[in-house]
RNA sequence: CGCGGGGUAGGGUAACGGUAACCCGUCAGGCUCAUAACCUGAAAAUUGCCGGUUCGAUUCCGGCCCCCGCAACCA
């Protein structure tokens, strides 16, 4: 088997693909931090699903702890119905971010922390983790501040004190709790992190794709991160508490043989990677999407780096199960300036607003051009516009209007002729390297900026060409160009498939019949 | 001396030992197929500060200043 998927032969099976997002925690809104790891996730997943893999593709809402239970007592409601509503408006989100819920040969799932077979796996993997020796009960130190009447955790202190409350002792009382031995997963941690790097490779039991393929790209993406996360486990691991008294927070799967406590939510919460691939009652389907394909995918914001790529790798560990693929970190998006978004500051932004105004694609187009990749971005409705009208408007709608127009008016078709010699073209195959070695890397901003080569390079073949006034003298010439002109486009169309699905299907589509949009694709703002 | 990332034209980024590149914006010219779109050219950066290594530093080393995350049970 090769290891470049491009280079597999005709007719042989390229392993499954699995790819998820981080399940948001439900207790506030959707914001535009989900809908970028959304869209990211979205793009390779149907990028992989166009390259031949078959690919499961997982998202969903995070639903149980204390900040729900609080929020939901908040607005009078039970738990339950709160949690309801608010994965009701998660799911409202996916179809408007393009989301590929019903696209042939990517099965989605949008999985809740609080559907019954998720809960029933989460209990499966703490009963085995115990069974493994990896859970046990210790008494737990809190520090509680009479002055909030809250818990306070070590780094909500200041000097030992409550800033809040800086004159008060802070109260300490013990509470038995279940703790995880994260503790004894430093080494097999560190091991993981050096396996499939692409300087530090031990050699041994390297992380393999499904077709056996060594991976070479690093653990956790970008490499910036997977230093980060070295130097913290090499610091040294502590347990962490998995549990909480059921009887000041009830919202939580009860840990087995024990309904004094529930679970703490993040260990509930990470076992959706594998519950919703359905772990552990179908180890068929399990085996595929999580054996084969070498395991999960899995995207989150540079908040989660620990949970994802130590925590729950660890937790896998203890029962035995191979780790996840990878571990891809997003920055964050900023207001202007850098500056943290927040409702009280009100530079907030809600993705549906800007659907709302532009457009599924164009929200798509953002994240996948203007936004950086893996560090933090800033975003403003400015450069919003500025961006859209520069490379929507004006670069793709714009070039789409004027090379079918004069196809259309010249009765000039696209054909695969002048497809293929221009697939054959060194320029082509450049730009196609930089294209599929964007995606490898989930560098989405790369693949799309060999589109916008390609785009601007074709913009200036019209107008060196000319071919609009070479029709005129010269017929032949100027059908040439077109055709090429055809080619070309059609082309941009192929390659912008599953970054800007809608828009690219119609632009394959107008090509292919040979008509020009009845209305621009992207009206100037 | 807690850990990590960063400070490059008006804004956003790239290059990482050899004339500082790209996108947006600005200005001038060209074109008329196109969504007042497109193409060409120009202006615009002593690459945070100070010192060192070097024939030569944005790039390597040391010090300093500033910004941003994280600092574990916060989902």
């Amino acid at each position: 088997m090769t290891k470049n998927p491009s280079k597999t032969a005709t007719g042989s099976k390229k392993p499954p693909f699995y790819i998820t997002t981080t399940l948001p925690y439900v207790n506030a809104e959707p914001h535009i931090g989900f809908a970028m790891e959304l869209i990211r996730a979205d793009i390779i997943a149907r990028a992989k699903n166009l390259a031949g893999h078959e690919v499961f593709f997982n998202t969903g809402t995070d639903e149980h702890g204390l900040k729900i239970f609080q929020k939901a007592k908040q607005n009078h409601k039970e738990p339950q119905e709160y949690v309801d509503e608010a994965a009701a408006k998660f799911k409202e989100l996916l179809p408007l971010l393009g989301i590929a819920e019903n696209v042939a040969g990517i099965t989605f799932k949008f999985v809740r922390t609080t559907d019954t077979d998720h809960i029933a796996a989460a209990q499966e993997f703490w009963k085995i983790a115990d069974k493994n020796g990896l859970i046990y009960k210790k008494n737990y130190k809190i520090k509680y501040c009479v002055g909030c009447e809250l818990e306070k955790t070590e780094s909500e202190l200041v000097e030992g004190k409550c800033p809040l409350h800086p004159l008060m002792e802070l109260e300490v009382y013990e509470e038995e709790n279940y703790f995880f031995r994260f503790s004894v997963y430093q080494k097999p941690l560190m091991d993981l992190y050096g396996r499939g790097s692409v300087s530090g490779s031990s050699g041994v039991g390297e992380r393999r794709d499904g077709d056996g393929s060594p991976v070479t790209t690093p653990f956790v993406v970008p490499s910036s991160r997977l230093n980060e996360i070295r130097a913290f486990v090499e610091r040294g691991l502590e347990d962490f508490s998995v549990s909480r008294l059921a009887t000041k927070m009830p919202w939580g799967i009860p840990v087995p043989n024990d309904p004094a406590h529930v679970m703490y939510v993040w260990f509930d919460a990470l076992v959706n990677y594998i519950s919703t691939i359905g772990w552990p009652t179908d180890m068929k389907k399990f085996d595929k999407w999580w054996v084969e394909s070498g395991g999960a995918v899995q995207y989150c914001g540079k908040d989660n780096l620990r949970q994802q790529s130590a925590m729950w790798q660890a937790m896998l560990m203890a029962v035995k199960l191979p780790p996840s693929k990878q571990i891809i970190i997003d920055g964050f998006i900023t207001g202007e300036g850098g500056v943290k978004m927040s409702k009280s500051l009100g530079n907030a932004v809600n993705p549906l607003d800007i659907v709302k105004e532009y457009g599924t694609d164009a929200l798509r187009y953002y994240v996948a051009r203007e936004l950086h990749p893996f560090e933090d971005s800033a975003y403003s409705p400015d450069k919003f516009k500025e961006s859209f009208n520069a490379h929507l408007a004006n670069g793709l709608g714009n070039l789409t209007s004027r090379i079918l127009k004069m196809a259309e008016t010249n009765g000039i078709k696209y054909d695969l002729v002048a497809e293929k010699e221009f697939a054959e073209s060194a320029e082509y195959k450049t730009l196609l390297e930089k294209y599929s070695e964007g995606l490898d890397k989930y560098d989405i901003q790369q693949a799309s900026n060999s589109i916008w080569d390609l785009i601007g390079a074709t913009d200036k073949i019209v107008q060196e060409r000319q071919p609009f006034k070479k029709i005129k003298e010269d017929r032949a010439g100027a059908e040439k160009d077109i055709k090429e002109l055809l080619a070309r486009l059609h082309m941009i169309g192929t390659m912008l498939l599953p970054i800007l699905p809608e828009t690219a299907a119609k632009i394959v589509g107008l090509v292919e019949k040979n008509k020009m949009p009845e209305a621009p694709l992207f009206m100037r703002k």
